[in-house]
DNA sequence: AGCACGCCGACT
DNA sequence: GTCGGCGTGCTC
């Protein structure tokens, strides 16, 4: 993987030339280059190591570099590496009283290192307070830190607020239990079924740090198969750690780990435990006392003490994705680990994700498959059903099921549960052409048009009536429910087997476990419950909508959530059958029928590469107000590979909806750039872009100017 | 982001 | 002279 360099404070070689003028500048006017700590009025300061290198706790991009403090001899003990502290910090003369330097706020930040002298020619003003002698950010996650914030062209203090909790003082004072001795080497129980299993986790218990691309078996194993890696890793004396999309994943794998290993080996860290809980169990993992952690996205900057072995479980879901500054993604974030800490690494899924199998194709990773028989063995049978043969039956027409997914569905109901899964939730269908399926935009606005229950239709943005809809495409007049969300399709389905009963499951409702009678359970992607024993049959339902996304994973995407759901049913040897209803073509519907997601990645992969697309050359998009995009792109000094593609204007948010970071507000037109290097040059990319952010930052670009937004590998490439 | 410094025009 | 407009630059 790229090595990025990490050096601490506002980095020398490498730097941009304006950055070399600012700091050959600040090194003429420093008379003493190398100064004794002198504070404003000489008051005692620590006998050994008097300066504190200090991280300022503010995201703000050109102040992402250490300050120096001195250190009063009272604080002394207590300023140690890694501890918080609290310093005064703001511009300008600052007024001496009671011999104690006053100006600025006071402002958190972490201690990072205590030096001898300071480098800072001025006199030092001294820490203001240690907020607690916990140290809290070692060596380690520092080194992280950096590297995350250096890959995603992000500040330091952002990352933080990322990975280390919030302090919480009862949590502080109690003490975390004494460590366990590690546990026995497990057996390999359901990782023989894999071709490299058994070795893998002998290589993890003997100390090695292997790594691994897994494509998993469906079915329930999943969980106790990480189990065993982990318990593999801490009986080599080392500690892991696990990252998995959402909270009931964590559950499985917490009760998997449990089974594997009792209670006091490993922690749970996940965002819906309280602020107090949470803080504790991270205290009780960077107090080495616990030695395995599992979470939700988080938990990838865990402190886990020696590291063995990072995980992480179907890295194609969003939720790995953090939704904060700099948005870094748990798969990368682990990779900087791995790399960083020189530890053990395993990747594993359902499906397979374009990315991963460039871990595998450049040679960084090995995977682990089962075999050809295996598969066959633990998959259920898939067949395919256009939606134009719509079933004779009524009660099924009115639900939109084609014949064949009928017959699978009452056929399944005689041996359990049937999944139905639909693509997107919500009660108000979104309308398209009924013959060339394009979408039905307004003609005023563009937004979407949507019907409601008999009456007129309606734009969703800026909700005009529409009443003598045709399709500017294709001319046709009709018009059809382009996604029907899960509540009615529930009702729909109620009506066709009226004796069987229907639960859904979705974005506000999600089920964990349904029993193994017969019934219908209509899910969303991602909600889907387990059902005891497997289902015994599932319809993937308007499957062209999710393969027809205008998104360069739409492919990859709609592959891996019909597999989420085809995993859930019983294999084919026990009479599970899976109908997808979509173009028997399409090639994730090719892929699904065949049970091949590593395939259908490496093919993706391939086309990636010959069309300059992620993850084969790295991307970036700004997107900001047409005058200031320009300004930044003038600005900024690109790599000489680097190529800009666009700017291209950004659709408008509607009014009233939520709004993501990077969006315009409401009404703005904005536009977006995306740049684009080959492989390897992605530091270089990342370094360019925050420079020219910072340098924007400094002219005051940030508060009387257009804002800019900056982001690595932006998840929505048209 | 704040906040202080300083350079320049207007006013007691 | 000196008050205060805001443009500019720095924060250990």
């Amino acid at each position: 993987m790229s090595s990025e360099n990490g050096s601490g404070s506002g980095g020398g070689e490498g730097a941009p030339p304006e950055q070399l003028a600012l700091i050959r500048d600040s090194v003429r006017k420093a008379k003493v280059p190398r100064a004794k700590p002198r504070t404003w009025r000489g008051a005692a300061l620590a006998p050994h190591l008097p300066v504190a290198r200090v991280l300022v706790d503010k995201g703000v991009l050109h102040l992402d570099r250490y300050f120096d403090y001195a250190v009063p001899a009272e604080l002394d003990a207590d300023a140690q590496p890694g501890v918080r502290v609290r310093v005064r910090f703001g511009a300008g003369r600052h007024r001496v009283r009671d011999g104690r330097r006053e100006g600025g706020g006071l402002i958190d930040g972490f201690l990072v290192e205590r030096l001898a002298e300071s480098d800072y020619s001025g006199p030092l003003a001294a820490l203001a307070q240690v907020v607690s002698p916990e140290p809290v950010l070692g060596p380690e996650l520092l080194g992280l830190a950096r590297s995350v914030a250096d890959r995603y062209a992000g500040s330091l203090a952002d990352v933080l607020q990322l990975a280390v909790p919030p302090r919480n003082a009862r949590a502080e004072q109690q003490p975390s239990p004494a460590p366990l001795p590690p546990p026995q080497p497990p057996a390999p129980g359901s990782w023989a079924r894999y071709e490299r299993g058994a070795a893998f986790l002998e290589a993890l218990a003997s100390g090695a740090a292997p790594r691994a691309v897994w494509n998993a078996l469906p079915g329930p194993q999943w969980s106790e198969e990480i189990a065993r890696a982990v318990a593999a890793t801490l009986a080599s004396g080392r500690g892991a750690l696990v990252v998995v999309p959402d909270g009931r994943a964590v559950s499985r794998v917490d009760a998997a780990l449990t089974a594997l290993l009792g209670d006091g080996r490993h922690a749970v860290l996940t965002a819906d435990a309280g602020p107090e809980k949470r803080y504790r169990e991270w205290l009780a993992v960077r107090r080495g006392s616990v030695r395995a952690v599992v979470g939700t996205r988080a938990a990838m900057f865990a402190p886990v003490r020696d590291l063995g072995l990072v995980a992480l479980w179907d890295d194609g879901d969003d939720s790995h994705s953090e939704p904060h500054a700099p948005q870094p993604h748990a798969r990368e974030v682990l990779l900087l680990r791995a790399a960083q800490d020189r530890c053990g690494f395993l990747l594993g899924g359902w499906s397979c994700t374009v990315e991963a199998a460039q871990l595998v194709e450049s040679g960084w990773a090995r995977p682990i498959v089962a075999t050809r028989e295996e598969v066959r063995t633990a998959a259920p049978l898939v067949r395919t059903v256009g939606d134009s043969d719509l079933a004779r039956d009524e009660a099924a027409r009115a639900a939109r099921l084609p014949t064949l997914a009928w017959q699978v569905a009452r056929e399944g109901l005689r041996h359990g549960p049937v999944l139905v899964q639909v693509p997107r939730r919500g009660y108000v269908p979104r309308m398209a052409c009924a013959q060339c399926r394009e979408p039905a935009r307004c003609r005023h606005c563009s937004g979407p048009l949507e019907g409601r229950d008999g009456g007129a239709l309606r734009c969703g943005w800026c909700g005009r009536e529409e009443s003598a809809w045709h399709c500017p495409d294709c001319g046709s007049f009709r018009l059809r429910a382009q996604v029907v969300g899960a509540r009615r399709t529930a009702e729909e389905l109620g009506r066709a087997f009226p004796a069987v009963p229907v639960r859904t499951s979705g974005r506000e409702h999600v089920l964990d476990t349904v029993p193994g009678a017969p019934a219908l359970v209509v899910s969303t992607p991602g909600a889907e419950p387990v059902a005891e024993g497997g289902y015994a049959a599932a319809l993937l339902l308007d499957g062209w909508a999710m393969v027809g996304r205008p998104d360069l994973r739409a492919g990859e995407d709609a592959l891996r959530r019909w597999i989420a759901a085809a995993a859930l049913v019983r294999p084919q040897s026990a009479g599970g059958t899976v109908a997808v209803v979509a173009e028997a073509t399409a090639r994730p519907v090719q892929a699904l029928v065949r049970w091949d997601p590593v395939g259908h990645a490496v093919r993706e992969l391939g086309e990636r590469a010959e069309l300059g697309f992620p993850p084969v050359s790295r991307m970036a998009a700004v997107s900001a107000p047409p005058e200031a995009l320009a300004e930044f792109l003038r600005s900024v000094e690109l790599p000489p590979e680097a190529e800009v593609l666009g700017p291209v204007p950004l659709p408008v948010t509607a009014p009233g909806r939520p709004r993501r970071t990077g969006a315009p507000p409401p009404g703005e037109q904005w536009e977006r750039a995306l740049v684009r290097v080959p492989p390897g040059r992605g530091a270089a990319l990342a370094a360019a872009l925050k420079a020219a952010q910072a340098a924007r930052m400094a002219r005051g670009g940030g508060n009387g100017g257009e804002p800019v937004w900056v982001r690595i590998d932006p998840p929505d490439i048209g």
